[in-house]
DNA sequence: AGAAGAATTGCAACCGTTTGCAAGCTCGTT
DNA sequence: AACGAGCTTGCAAACGGTTGCAATTCTTCT
């Protein structure tokens, strides 16, 4: 069973008694081939179990149908969410991916490297799905002509696409949510501090507290981490007088902070501290949180991301185009007075 | 900024002074290349921001250090572990992922075709980590000569390699804890009912009941699905007796019985029922669960994978290998008596 | 100094497709 | 019967690399 002869276009011209363009064009839909021939060809490459190869075809096209998808931590329930979507709409639309995930260690060129190296398999295109992610990769792919769309982050370099929800209304909608639950004492956990999808949040949630001429009770920074997130709420709860209303930058902190706030302070949520998270992961709406949250729509924003990226393919002088999708604030039990 | 002119081999060449092959050579690692003129190749790529072309290089060699990787669905947060760590070993070794995600709907042929899809790009191996799978697939792409591995699945394929754990042995671990902890109405909760992992634990579970003397309470199918756990559970409570032990085939069920239990039925756990689960998942690890389960040591399949995987590729002829890694016995809180 | 041996280099064929071009064909028209 | 329009077809040159082979250069040893 060792190497199989792989069967290329000459065998079948060679059995269907036809030039290897023959083959070629019936294979290539809307290409001029007449229905006998098309028919003869079709017919020996089942014989032979021809199988046309798609690298060879990407030498020549110069199309690899093959988008490159970076992402950098799966365990946020978000990216598989978004990995699932995103393939099987790119799929659907005749693209394969190519998947990276990085080492989470991105320190500098830890992150480039494999980056560039999906770069040499020629993608048709880049998402970047990494919250963090040095936006010197984006312009360099940008420089070697290949189309790139920021997956839920925004930036401002030039030709790079983004797609992500409106973080600023989400971060007001929690902000008026905690506010109209009545909370005192409202506390902020940030993801990360150079994040955009963070500081947008945040800035409209504090926008939003200062229109009620509420300040701010305590912050304290998770790091979009499960385990960073549990330490921010036991240090925001440390004083005598506590929060009553805490908004976590993303629904992955959301869950360990109710968790600390029950099994470990035994404290009562909504009772006695009201949470509201961002994203509405699946597990938001287990029974267990029942979360109220933000949502982000990962349906509207993977298709938004696809149309700008097919867009972006066909004609790379697209201006960059910045979509933003409306977020919607998902009532469930964790807020008093719901 | 329309099509970029990419750089390539000739052109570095050129602008080194030398032939193709030599700056072929100094990019090939082990070749003959006079240390004087791989500095002046270097040099001339670097100038020219040169970057060698993946897919080129694949048509030659005929290794595209690609591998495909086949998922079904990403809820169970056990998929999404696998990915990164199954990616991250991948890419230390120096080969890319072209990932595909099946629609869930996997009426014959829809999984299929995506998949002979993937056999196109020429990738070096498949990787299957779905459940559920017609086994034709791995016939198919075996009589290609691509070596294909099952993950977390096994299956008497001539030719194919499987990796999972011992999910026998896991059964039987979940079915003593419960015995050991007192239950006396022990239930299983089934997952996809022709999986491998399926039968087997359920297999090793029924062993050691019945090696205790002990006959099943009740069973149900939750198809590792949430909802369809939820509703399992419903109806192994629905009547006056229900049972004092729940085995759930995986831990995504696993959450979903205990979310049942206690918001809807007002059941404590572990007092009124213990409950086990399968995989370890992050979030059984999580406080409002503490799911007591058995292990799946992703990492060690992960690394079997891709060292069987690399064997495999490198000679062709290796006999197909069958590795089942350990499963251990985590203990949290959600049987009793721990 | 001369020859054997090793290291380096360039030539050119090849990997499996696509595609511009020109030639060959089929038909309907006049 | 001759003519041109429109299809279909094959030829051959790319696409960007790799690699066996032979030629060249450099060492080193006698």
């Amino acid at each position: 069973m060792s190497s199989v002869k792989p069967i290329t276009l000459s065998d079948v011209a060679a059995l269907a008694g036809v030039s290897q363009s023959a083959v070629s064009r019936t294979f290539t839909p809307g290409a001029s081939v007449a229905p006998l021939t098309r028919a003869r060809v079709l017919d020996a490459a089942r014989t032979l179990g021809y199988r046309p190869n798609a690298i060879a075809r990407t030498l020549t096209t110069r199309r690899s149908r093959m988008v490159g998808v970076l992402v950098s931590y799966l365990q946020n329930q978000f990216y598989p969410v978004v990995i699932e979507k995103l393939s099987q709409a790119l799929q659907r639309q005749g693209y394969r991916v190519l998947l990276f995930v990085s080492d989470g260690h991105e320190t500098g060129a830890s992150v480039d490297d494999p980056l560039m190296d999906v770069m040499q398999y020629q993608v048709d295109a880049l998402v970047l799905a990494s919250v963090t992610l040095s936006s010197a990769i984006a312009q360099d792919c940008r420089a070697a002509g290949v189309p790139v769309v920021l997956f839920n982050r925004t930036a401002p370099i030039e030709g790079v696409h983004c797609v992500s929800s409106d973080n600023h209304a989400g971060g007001r909608l929690a902000a008026q949510t905690l506010l109209e639950a009545g909370c005192q004492r409202i506390a902020y956990i940030a993801g990360l501090e150079d994040a955009s999808t963070q500081t947008e949040r945040e800035q409209g949630f504090m926008q939003r507290l200062g229109e009620s001429g509420v300040k701010l009770f305590a912050r304290a920074t998770g790091h979009y981490n499960f385990e960073k997130a549990c330490q921010a709420t036991r240090e925001l709860c440390r004083g005598d007088v506590r929060p009553d209303g805490i908004f976590a930058a993303n629904d992955h902190m959301a869950l360990a902070v109710i968790d600390t706030l029950r099994s470990e302070l035994g404290l009562k949520v909504p009772q006695d501290v009201s949470v509201v998270g961002f994203d509405n992961v699946p597990q938001a709406a287990w029974p267990a949180y029942s979360l109220t949250t933000v949502e982000q729509d990962a349906q509207a924003m993977v298709e938004a991301t696809v149309e700008v990226l097919i867009a972006a393919i066909q004609s790379d002088a697209v201006h960059a185009r910045k979509v933003v999708v409306p977020a919607r604030l998902i009532r469930r039990a964790t807020v008093a007075g719901g």
